[in-house]
DNA sequence: TGGTCCATTTACAGTATTGTCGGTAGGAGG
DNA sequence: CCTCCTACCGACAATACTGTAAATGGACCA
């Protein structure tokens, strides 16, 4: 009684294994003969398809990189285009990072493989979001008739706020109480670091 | 030609190894035969002193938070008193924190004991640090006679002090050249950030 | 229907890694 | 000097994990 899929539907079937596997088990879970039993198949099927357990893991922290800069993308779409609301842009788009738990997987990503070459996509996507933003806001001073921020003002925000989420996401035991109370926490720390970033813009 | 250390030094120079792996070499670095190489013994010593390799993760953990703990306070105690430096104190601590690598094996620490007990102890650290902080802006807004900020204010901001920084620490390949442009670039975010919390503070 | 492709499996090989055991030797205390 | 404690080691056991080889069968196509 044997399944037979597709290649890339298999392949699909094993990432997200072993991706569920990453999200709770933490850096050391990434085990051939588990993430087999996950799926559903025998761990030698995963050898055929990514050639190696190395292979695995570095196809699966490329598809992770992919897949943020789609929930950004995403984001960004859905978010109303007038000036004001960059900040909630960014917001939204970090909260929704984190939300999907995408931001443990980064800091695996980011201490599996130090000197990898997978840095450049995440730089590239981040400096979308900085132009993005930037132009937006200089549209907005010029409205104003205020002279434009410096462009690494806003790259630096990004920055901010980058770090802010992958940070928070990873320290988030240390914050707080579990559960509903934590929820709300939460929620009024996002809230407040979004007011302090849309203070700082507004002050141009 | 057998050297005999006392229980305690052996353990020290086993954590000092274990560490120096798990910083340069990622979360799948901790092999007790090669720790035993490098600190110069066999591997069952290290079974003999931990008990198994577990044991030696949790005490490492243990030992990098208690690290941790004294670095902070040892910045909040080089750190003047006077109220407006109560920003510069944040961004000391965090900067120091940041360039020993210390936020990588919190990283790494987050990452491998999602569920285990030692968040309480980082909790209560980050506590003390808010509380300093939040008493040093009562006094501050007694003396200019304005309303006291929200305690809430004050432990935000230490949370979003320590998010970013573990987080950028973490992302650091991601947002630029390496060498020196990067350096004069980290300096810069970090004062950009510094200052981003000053008026903050100073708005109250 | 017969044939080909290839995803899949079972069984196995090889190796790396953790953990155990018995014994050895350094050093402190009597 | 003798004795005890225990840090330490070499050799071995057990297991866990990755990777290989050969066979199997499902699906599509002629």
């Amino acid at each position: 009684m044997r399944v037979r899929r597709t290649a890339e539907e298999a392949r699909e079937r094993i990432l997200d294994a072993a991706e569920a596997r990453l999200r709770r088990g933490g850096p050391e879970a990434i085990r051939l003969q588990e993430i087999a039993a996950d799926a559903g198949i025998s761990h030698p099927t995963i050898l055929h398809h990514f050639e190696s357990r190395d292979g695995l893991t570095r196809e699966l922290a490329k598809r992770i990189g992919r897949k943020l800069g789609e929930e950004i993308l995403e984001a960004i779409a859905r978010s109303p285009a007038t000036e004001a609301s960059a900040v909630e842009m960014i917001e939204h788009v970090f909260s929704t990072l984190r939300d999907t738990g995408t931001a443990r997987l980064l800091a695996w990503r980011e201490l599996s493989f130090e000197s990898a070459d997978g840095g450049a996509e995440t730089r590239e996507i981040l400096d979308g979001i900085a132009g993005i933003l930037h132009e937006r806001r200089v549209a907005h001073a010029k409205e104003q008739r205020l002279r434009p921020p410096p462009r690494e003002d806003s790259w630096f925000i990004v920055r901010l706020a980058t770090a802010a989420t992958l940070g928070d996401a990873l320290s988030t035991e240390a914050f707080g109480a579990t559960g509903a109370e934590r929820r709300s926490a939460d929620l009024r720390f996002r809230r407040w670091f979004g007011r302090l970033l849309h203070e700082h813009i507004e002050r141009s």
